[in-house]
DNA sequence: CAATTCCATTAGAG
DNA sequence: CTCTAATGGAATTG
């Protein structure tokens, strides 16, 4: 069998609900109780139901409860209801789809506000009370669930939305605090090596006088390169003989080092976070 | 294993 | 068009 029995008898049905009720809302018993499992010729099965559907709307003339009868299908599939055949509603034969009304629907909300998951008595009790079908209360449960999990769908975009939009706006505003930093460094390196080449000019070169005094002097006007010496832990006279090309070079992958490619601060560089490491920057 | 729920989908009403 | 009642298969639950 190319195809459940079931599922053909349905399509058939279906294509053809224009001219004839809904199948399972008129079948007094599931489709395989008709033919006991076997596939049936189409025109068996539309006569079949032709059949059953002018039975069903005699029945439905009278009052009548399937209390006996077997499980079908649709019960499988939670489709089906002891008084799945009743027409409390007062609709004709489901022909046509009709919209809960207003009070309905309010009952209906007001019991989905106590519990969103619908037990089987207070299927039964709405059932009731509204004049439906159990089968339509637990649709429409299902759809309500539905609906609400996609506005909750729709809350939590939003919210995320809203934390993303603020995490950017912390991320350029510490871009640009990174910018405008990297500028001051950059031109205090200008400066110093301005002030040094003067001051070369003019002493002679201070790297063959290798006194402490000198160095002391220098930490106090070489701040860009005293900056790389304390940061990476350097406190050698020969790093005063760095040219010029090679302290801008340094202190460069410095500022690279400071931040990370996206801009963030790496964190655990700064190790004046623990000592309270003060450079001059002026 | 039966009952129930979820999910994607269809189709009618407005 | 949108909204929603309804379907049917898959997944889950007890």
């Amino acid at each position: 069998m190319a195809f459940p029995p079931h599922a053909f008898m349905f399509q058939t049905l279906h294509e053809d609900q224009n001219h004839f009720p809904s199948p399972y809302s008129l079948l007094p018993c599931p489709p395989q109780l008709f033919h006991g499992g076997m596939f049936l010729h189409p025109s068996f099965s539309f006569i079949l139901i032709h059949v059953c559907t002018f039975m069903m709307n005699k029945l439905n003339q009278c009052v009548f409860s399937f209390s006996g009868v077997g499980k079908s299908h649709q019960e499988v599939h939670g489709h089906g209801d002891d008084d799945e055949f009743s027409d409390d509603d007062g609709s004709h034969g489901g022909e046509k789809k009709k919209r809960l009304n207003m009070d309905q629907v309010k009952a209906l909300e007001k019991s989905f506000e106590l519990g969103n998951k619908l037990e089987p008595g207070r299927k039964l009790q709405l059932a009731k009370d509204l004049g439906l079908k159990p089968r339509q209360i637990a649709i429409w449960f299902q759809n309500r669930r539905a609906r609400w999990k996609n506005k909750q769908l729709e809350k939590d975009y939003d919210a995320l939305k809203k934390l993303y939009q603020t995490a950017k706006a912390d991320n350029d505003a510490l871009q640009a605090q990174n910018k405008k930093l990297t500028g001051q460094l950059l031109s205090l390196k200008t400066k110093d090596s301005n002030e040094t080449r003067i001051k070369n000019e003019n002493e002679g070169s201070w790297c063959s006088n290798g006194s402490e005094n000198n160095y002391d002097m220098n930490l106090a006007i070489r701040p860009a390169a005293t900056m790389t010496q304390l940061l990476h832990g350097s406190s050698k006279p020969s790093l005063h003989c760095l040219k010029l090309d090679q302290v801008v070079q340094q202190d460069q992958s410095l500022a690279c080092h400071m931040f990370n490619q996206d801009g963030y601060e790496q964190q655990g560089f700064w190790p004046w976070a623990d000592q309270s490491i003060k450079f001059p920057l002026n």
